[in-house]
DNA sequence: CCCTGTGAACCTGTTCACAGCG
DNA sequence: CGCTGTGAACAGGTTCACAGGG
């Protein structure tokens, strides 16, 4: 019945949306305006109500908006309202440090594995999980059905390990690796190259503004 | 006399091109067309040309952009020709491992020192830096000159340790605390927000696609 | 003839402004 | 009367398409 026009600035933003209500909630605040949301989030208030309004009319008018209701809807529209399996390839550095990060469990995230191919770091616990080697990967994919995959391996063995990943049943990638990916259109990339964004505030501060 | 109107995915876009420019040298390619760099990035031939195009013309007409020549150019827009300091606020798990990654090495920046509040971080050596307490921040700032910062501290204290970075002179943070930060105009932030990425990816493998 | 550089057309996403409900 | 929900107007970016240079 609904078409799909979502704009993807509009999801990535219900996110920033999440994160305000939950602090909220935190606060004990029981309901906000969506400018009041918009204030502290940089964002106008008409973006807050058009967004929101592609996934349903969750406000009251002359009211606003009541906090623990709209957590729980973008739960449900995220996916987060229940736990999410998530395995991490690549136990380098970053992939260790990524394994230890507390922000993913707290949104929902459950890490169940993690895998590399250095036999140093193979059987070693990092944070919460234990590292594999990658032959393993399918076979725990499949057991606790895992959708979603953190890749941090070196730039040069990104593209074999997202096949990899896609030939297992992975269908989302958070990808750290600086390289881009050339995946089916089922399999969702999200990419974060640490030093473009290092690189973007360089430009911005070395010129104008 | 040029005025200022160049799109920021543009800018985004640039250490893109430049990623896979240095790859390219690195495998020895002399020259090359917008339509193999766009095939390459999933982007489109003509982005490649008018992103190139708001800063200059760097190609020739029949033979394509030399690689190094456009990488130098890359390099002097975003203001990484030359070393780039930078320092880390908040050593917990993320921000130590961020200490480690190479990534911002190659790519130019200098990471000179880290600093944290708990005294069992402070003096400890991490990666090529110390751990300082806060306090010394603003002399080491000003000594080495550094306008970036990469911030990595809990959300409740993101926005004040924001404040005294703008203070101390930074002007440019890369935010990983899951926090909106309010700041003047001149002082840019660059949000990397892990779990919102992950939340993203839900969505998108939860509903169609 | 190949490939760049670029105005013009197009389109997606943002802001405006107001009707309507509580 | 306050604040949402939303069509309509607007703006910013992207794609098209072609003129022009090597």
């Amino acid at each position: 019945m609904n078409a799909q026009p979502i704009p993807s600035p509009a999801v990535r933003r219900l996110s920033l949306y999440l994160r305000h209500l939950e602090q909220l909630a935190a606060e004990g605040v029981k309901s906000v305006a969506s400018n009041e949301l918009a204030e502290s989030l940089n964002v106008t208030a008409a973006q807050v109500r058009k967004d929101l309004g592609y996934f349903g009319q969750f406000g009251r008018p002359g009211v606003g908006y009541r906090v623990r209701v709209l957590i729980e809807e973008l739960r449900r529209i995220l996916g987060t309202d229940r736990t999410v399996n998530v395995i991490l390839v690549g136990a380098g550095d970053l992939g260790r440090a990524l394994l230890r990060y507390k922000g993913f469990r707290r949104k929902g995230f459950n890490l169940v594995a993690a895998f590399d191919v250095a036999p140093g770091k193979i059987g070693r616990a990092v944070g919460t999980v234990n590292v594999h080697n990658v032959s393993e990967l399918p076979s725990i994919v499949r057991r606790h059905k895992v959708k979603l995959a953190v890749l941090a391996v070196p730039a040069e063995v990104a593209q074999e390990t997202a096949d990899m990943l896609a030939a297992a049943g992975i269908r989302g990638i958070l990808n750290f690796a600086p390289a881009t990916l050339h995946t089916d259109a089922d399999l969702a990339v999200a990419p974060v190259d640490l030093a473009a964004h290092l690189e973007e505030l360089s430009f911005r501060i070395g010129h104008h503004l």
